[in-house]
DNA sequence: CTGAAAGCGCTAACAG
DNA sequence: CTGTTAGCGCTTTCAG
């Protein structure tokens, strides 16, 4: 019972180590402050002190003090297009390697990011990485003004001045243009995504703006609300009655569906009859029942682009990252009959 | 210029509304604690107040009083099985809806959760849960017995008295034993994951017990340790050696890699040649090409139990809630061949 | 039911 | 370089 020492809180704090070392609670604290005036041995014994007494610095009260929590909200949608589970795993892993935690919100369905913003205000969070969400020019424009980050992964904010990462989305589209021409594809068809997003949009854009640079004329597009493996499948079926001999689909998961539909539904041969091409490159692009040919989003880079705006002090507005897309090329466009996808 | 009345700080603390209502702070602060003694009447023109003028208390000051955060952290390993996807999904949402929110750990490859919990206690987080990942006996008694909350997400620890939610891997894979041998096979295989998971361990306990309760003889087994859908695909060819009529894959994407195997590498068909189940129930096992039999996870009523224990302040240990598992039949085990996957 | 006062654990001037 | 003194914004006794 009768604990001499210590009542059982097991947790120090930085008075406890100050006193047991007959130093001030401020030494403690410049001892884990990389830019703090205290000398080199001092610190190295409080250092080696606190390690041997499991005393580590309390980041809530920390935070408290500083105004900066080092934690970043990251805000996403659903999961279950896994590019975006690919996204979020690495941007949380790099934020922790650059010292930030990530602080994780779900959008709900119907949630918008507005009504999530005031939520996060309480955490003292540094910053927000929004990953593939919309979020009104005015809020956005708000937060940044309050000294707050926003950074927007996978989309972009025309009228607003906060900074985004993307890919080329535009060029992209392009890319899958020329490359249905030039492997002979005549009729050519796009399944759009959401139309309110800029990254669908730009991707619509630039399929339908190389189409007409080239004077070729445009099978047919379908929309779709959700761009889930079932909407690919229904899109599919829809543009089938234009009879195209390829499709674009916005991104991988609907090409995913419109290869199924395409083979169960129509009874039609990819590449043979319809030649796929999909968006993000995630890996089930590249299970050999799809191997679908994609246009790839430089994930790693992205990633990286964000992380630097998150730990950026230049506080240089109005940065809009881009970055390039390659075309993989894999069966689904392939026309030589030894190697297509049965 | 000369913004006469206040600091352009834009945010609000609870003594500026406190002022700006003349009541005193402590009044604020219990208008926003459910248990707290204030009248009706004040509490009222409190919040309103306080919508009005935009403010919110500040969670992190919050915290450093009460010594609880509200915060649970979640630690998870890679997100390329979409099944844990899905779980980190869930399980934030629903966290969200109770009142909590996540803080996000990603454990590298090589990392042990041992070594990421010391991090935490510096965010005062109420409770840490663990999907999927291991933790040693020692330091998990050593957390909850400093009267933190550790949470094992699909997975046990036997000799370790924290809580944990699961679903019967045991029976589960009994299951998928008892309809392949209803379903006419002789030959039954199992491709494993890893060792180390009692997850992993208890489904191989099943399927092996079964079949020794029915006296039918194992064609073969064969470990992995990713449980990846590359690890299905080389463990199918391997088992192949042996003949086997039917495959019991550790998880849903494994089956997946081995369906792809099967017929692309060799040659044979599903489930004509060999029957594959599955485990997990992910979004991919419906998809036409794979209509995959898997056992369910039943997954809500997981996440359910893992916010319960969560939030629970009974304190009681020694929790360990097991679900109840399904099995889902699709065409990877029918043998009639107009259903038969091609 | 309400106000005053004393912290939670840390950081940030300010002296020395 | 180091110690002292105030807070960060909120909760929580303790009086009244």
């Amino acid at each position: 019972m009768a604990n001499g020492s210590k009542d059982p809180k097991q947790i120090l704090t930085a008075r406890d180590v100050a006193q047991l070392m007959g130093v001030s609670t401020s030494m403690i604290s410049r001892a884990f402050n990389p830019d703090a005036s205290i000398s080199p041995a001092m610190r190295k014994r409080i250092i080696e002190a606190s390690a041997a007494l499991g005393y580590r610095p309390n980041v809530i009260a920390r935070s408290l003090s500083t105004r900066s929590s080092k934690i970043v909200a990251i805000i996403v949608g659903t999961l279950e297009n896994p590019f975006y589970a690919q996204v979020l795993e690495k941007l949380s892993r790099e934020l922790q390697l650059a010292g930030y935690q990530s602080l994780l919100f779900n959008l709900a369905p119907g949630q918008d990011v507005d009504s999530q913003l005031p939520f996060l205000v309480q955490y003292n969070v540094d910053a927000v990485v929004i990953v593939s969400a919309s979020i009104s020019a005015g809020i956005a424009n708000d937060w940044t003004r309050s000294g707050r980050k926003v950074i927007l992964f996978n989309r972009t904010l025309p009228d607003a001045s906060i900074p985004s990462v993307c890919c080329d989305n535009f060029t992209g589209a392009k890319l899958a243009v020329d490359h249905f021409v030039q492997t002979g594809r005549r009729r050519l068809a796009f399944a759009a995504g959401r139309r309110d997003t800029s990254t669908n949009a730009e991707r619509e854009l630039g399929f339908i703006s190389r189409l007409a640079e080239l004077g070729k004329p445009f099978a047919a597009k379908a929309d779709n609300p959700h761009c889930s493996f079932q909407d690919g499948y229904n899109a599919a079926l829809k543009l089938a009655a234009d009879k195209p001999d390829a499709i674009f689909f916005a991104n991988d998961v609907m090409a995913l569906g419109g290869i199924e539909a395409i083979r169960k539904e129509l009874g039609l041969t990819v590449p043979d009859d319809i030649a796929v091409i999909g968006f993000d490159d995630i890996p089930m692009a590249a299970w050999p029942t799809y191997s679908l040919t994609t246009i790839r989003q430089p994930l790693d880079a992205m990633v990286e682009s964000a992380v630097d705006l998150v730990s950026d002090q230049s506080g240089a507005d109005e940065l809009k990252v881009v970055h390039p897309v390659q075309l993989v090329e894999r069966a689904s466009t392939k026309a030589t009959s030894d190697e297509k996808v049965p």
